[in-house]
RNA sequence: GCGCCUAUAGCUCAGAGGAUAGAGCGCCGGCCUCCGGAGCCGGGUGCGCAGGUUCGAGUCCUGCUAGGCGCACCA
């Protein structure tokens, strides 16, 4: 499924190619938008053809302009000096257009390119005792888009959350819950008492270094089996999996796995042979590390014997290829640590597994909070609950403002807040680093997630009232020829025909901002077009509603591919 | 010190090596007894610096500057 207004041009273009004797030109790389409408639909500029044919690119493109011959899609075209600009007949392109989408509905922007492929996604994987703050939204949520758009392609995906279950930290808690730890409140709020038992460590800590080595060996203890340390762990563990439960279920994401650093144990030992049995071991200042080129050792083992996180991780990658024989393997994680994945697959690719081919770090910019870093031990976290609760509070007021007859409120105002977080969190590029601000996050005018759901619902709102005046009853919609002959329609089709660029490009940058960006767009176009056109009023009104039908579906197959509602009303 | 990332409008950000660099926020001014004003229309300022590659560079390469991140027993 690709653009239908595109394909045709294309194929035509390579037509005219081929007539000229040029073969295997990828025409769709070249083809562009042009930047003003007067210059055309589609354009192809001739340049780099001039070095094949050895011809001036004006000329090429003359001569290519007259072979491609007006069709029932292609009304004109003109050449200005090295483009070939290609003018679409309005009409009857936005009617193919609209018949497509609505032929195709949920499925529109779908393929098969991905033909049955195993993607392996490490998203989320928060740090058990740890709250789960809005740094850690970034992975859950670009994971989750990923994941849509990749089965949407026909991809099978396996969404693991990788636990962070297992580490020094624990030995942190076991120190801390034994010295000042309240059962009570670590029952009623376990995340919480955990999180202040984590600060307090530290801060006491300061005075007295000897508390990390307690800590150390609370963990070896733990590592080795030790009864009580197993207990408390097992304990904090299950506790806070409950929590992220439910923030799981408010984000509308769940996993195929669970199996967190802890689930490799024994593996590990299994992983550690290996390496000896390559000779890839070497012993320095007392710790076990793989040698690699252009980056510093990667450290499998501490001098006390316990393993370490890129230790878990190999084993992990190990595990999961031969568990899923996956095709690709993303960690969606953040950009600092880039230095431990290119360790990581450096040493796998050392072990000779050639699958170290298929994974790839899938880096974001981490999250800061005004000039300062989010820091756990510091207990300086905005917990993303919280966040939540106060986008939901804020919809909900607006909607009692607003639209105070609405009906299943709270469940509208939940969609809507958490949609405004998603969307605000997958709007820019993903490397880019963002600094959470309140004002930003709670705005819900402009380029936010309410303003792309609240044109969703418009457009489900005309539609009703297409039903309503007996316009379109049932969504009986029809489109004539002659019925969409005007530019706004055919600039909305036209729109609406990208959608599955759009979708494509997202999987191959790995990239949901690229869904997000066309949301905007395709909704500013059509506000503008609302704004300044009758629909049900309309004579083509049948025709209109159609095309109205087809931007709603659009947008929420895209919504969808974010991990956002599309609700009808708001 | 070494490595990675980033640098575009007052702010937050888009920009497929191609024609005249675009949105949102903020600010100012408008929007019809009519389909939802979380909306629409109008108003102006910019590619960090210096070279290079190319018919053509915001985009690719090199150097520099600024900011962020990482660099051995944390994850």
């Amino acid at each position: 499924m690709a653009n239908v207004l595109l394909d045709h041009v294309a194929a035509k273009v390579e037509e005219a190619l081929a007539a000229l004797g040029v073969q295997g030109f990828d025409v769709r790389e070249v083809i562009e938008i042009p930047p003003g409408r007067e210059l055309g639909d589609y354009a192809f500029p001739c340049f780099q053809l001039a070095r094949v044919l050895r011809k001036a690119p004006d000329r090429i493109a003359e001569e290519l302009g007259q072979r491609i011959g007006p069709t029932e899609l292609i009304e004109r075209v003109e050449v200005v000096k090295a483009y070939v600009n290609i003018f679409l007949n309005r009409d009857e392109s936005s009617r193919r257009v609209v018949e497509a989408v609505l032929a195709r509905g949920d499925d529109y922007g779908k393929s098969d390119v991905g033909n049955g492929k195993t993607v392996v996604l490490d998203f989320s994987s928060p740090n058990i005792a740890k709250p789960f703050h809005v740094g850690h939204l970034r992975s859950t949520i670009i994971g989750h888009s990923l994941a849509r758009i990749f089965e949407s392609l026909g991809f099978k995906t396996v969404r693991i959350n990788h636990l962070g279950d297992w580490g020094t930290q624990f030995g942190k808690l076991i120190v801390a819950y034994r010295r000042w730890g309240d059962r009570a409140r670590l029952e009623a709020e376990p995340i919480r008492e955990l999180l202040d038992l984590y600060v307090r460590f530290h801060q006491e800590a300061e005075n007295d270094p000897s508390l990390e080595d307690e800590a150390r060996a609370a963990f070896k203890a733990l590592e080795d089996g030790g009864v009580e340390e197993t207990r408390l762990w097992q304990e904090f563990r299950d506790l806070s999996l409950e929590e992220f439960e439910r923030t799981y279920r408010r984000l509308g994401v769940h996993f195929d796995s669970y199996l967190g650093e802890s689930a490799y144990n024994e593996a590990i030992e299994r992983t550690v042979a290996e390496l000896e049995a390559k000779g890839l071991l070497k012993e320095s200042e007392g710790a076990l590390v793989v040698e690699l080129e252009g980056m510093p050792p990667c450290l499998i083992k501490k001098k006390d014997g316990a393993t370490l996180y890129a230790t878990r991780d190999l084993a992990a990658a190990v595990h999961r290829y031969e568990t899923y024989r996956f095709d690709h393997m993303f960690y969606v994680v953040g950009a600092p640590q880039q230095l431990h994945f290119a360790q990581v697959f450096g040493v796998l690719k050392r072990m000779g597994y050639p699958w170290v081919e298929a994974c790839e770090h899938i880096a974001f910019g981490h999250v800061r909070f005004g000039d300062e870093a989010f820091s756990t031990r510091k207990g300086n976290v905005i917990f993303l609950e919280e966040l939540l609760d106060q986008a939901v509070a804020r919809v909900r007021a607006i909607i009692e403002e607003r639209n105070p007859e609405l009906e299943e409120k709270d469940r509208v105002a939940e969609a809507v807040g958490v949609g405004a977080v998603i969307f605000n969190d997958l709007a820019h590029n993903r490397i880019k680093d963002v600094v959470f601000d309140w004002e930003t996050a709670l705005n819900f005018e402009g380029d936010t997630g309410p303003y792309v759901q609240y044109t969703h619902a418009r457009a489900a709102s005309v539609l009703r009232r297409g039903v309503e005046e007996g316009v379109a009853p049932a969504g009986a919609f029809s489109v004539g020829r002659g019925d969409l002959a005007g530019e706004e329609e055919f600039q909305l089709a036209k729109a609406l025909a990208q959608y599955p660029d759009a979708v494509q490009r997202a999987a191959e940058e790995r990239e949901p901002s690229e869904i997000a960006r066309y949301l905007l767009d395709l909704c500013r176009d059509f506000n503008s077009f609302y704004h300044a056109h009758r629909i049900v009023g309309s004579p083509n009104a049948r025709a209109r509603l159609a095309l109205v039908a087809a931007v709603k579906q659009v947008i929420k197959n895209g919504l969808y591919l974010l991990g956002i509602e599309a609700p009808e009303a708001m």
